[in-house]
DNA sequence: CCAATTATTTGTAAAATGCAACTAATTTAA
DNA sequence: TTAAATTAGTTGCATTTTACAAATAATTGG
């Protein structure tokens, strides 16, 4: 089976919301972070307690990359680093307030680029749409 | 409005569609060819006799980066770069038959892992998502 | 208590990135 | 018609990103 339309609103995605994020960082917080850099901002901002290793599994990154991504965004002040108590090679991500603040920023403008497309759909298109997204989200996630 | 699924289904697609071409590469075409230059080859293979420009634009890639990438993908010989007739400033691009072959088969692995998708869902969701994605599509190209 | 495992960091080398400056072809406008 | 401006693409260079190996450090299992 052919996925055409599927694989190009992947591509899409991929391109536009990685542009999307590159704007959004010219845009609403002065090319601070990278798009990759906002990805972590996201999940650990979204996770609880996330150690290294879940930050990294989640976005399917590379330990090492990540371990010096975690260390500039610490060094921005966006994010804290903090040895578990109950196993000391475990590091606990958290966003220190100016990370969440950032965050914040982001999504605020993430969200308001995301009502620029759903403003071209209808009031039904519109439903039909958030449920499908609900599915391709459990499709996906369930992979 | 606050669009957290959609995001969230967006951001999974960025990470899981680079992740899934990353193995593709590994798997279908041996390390041949990076996540960013599969999708020159997909543009270049798609568009009608495009431009460096062209393809870089909708890529949303650095006209500089972009040109390594072709002169990369020139040298391992899956595309050609012709002199336009009437412009000899531009430069038209073209798959070579080996980079439609690998074209093709990373193609035919995104359908397989795209059919994995579509196979958590059952026939009404089916046609509902692929609606959606249409929908989608249409409203995205549009903004 | 020592070997194996797990989490993370660093060494290093290759690749990707993007700004600035360049060449070359074409268009514009006096 | 011809010099200035514009456009397409390339290269220099410095920075960042990447990922494999190897190291360190903490924990667990036998």
């Amino acid at each position: 089976m052919s996925h055409e339309n599927l694989r190009s609103l992947f591509q899409l995605v991929v391109r536009h919301y990685g542009l999307l994020n590159e704007q959004c960082c010219d845009q609403c917080c002065g090319q601070d972070v990278s798009v990759q850099q906002s990805h972590i901002l996201f999940e650990v901002g979204r996770q609880h307690h996330p150690s290294m290793r879940d930050i990294a599994n989640t976005l399917g990154v590379d330990i090492t990359t990540f371990s010096r991504q975690v260390k500039s965004l610490i060094n921005k002040g966006y994010i804290t680093k903090t040895p578990h108590p109950d196993d000391q090679r475990i590091q606990i991500l958290q966003l220190t307030e100016k990370g969440a603040q950032l965050e914040k920023d982001i999504d605020q403008y993430m969200n308001e680029s995301l009502d620029q497309i759903f403003s071209q759909l209808n009031e039904d298109e519109r439903q039909t749409v958030t449920y499908s997204i609900d599915l391709l989200n459990k499709a996906m996630r369930s992979v």
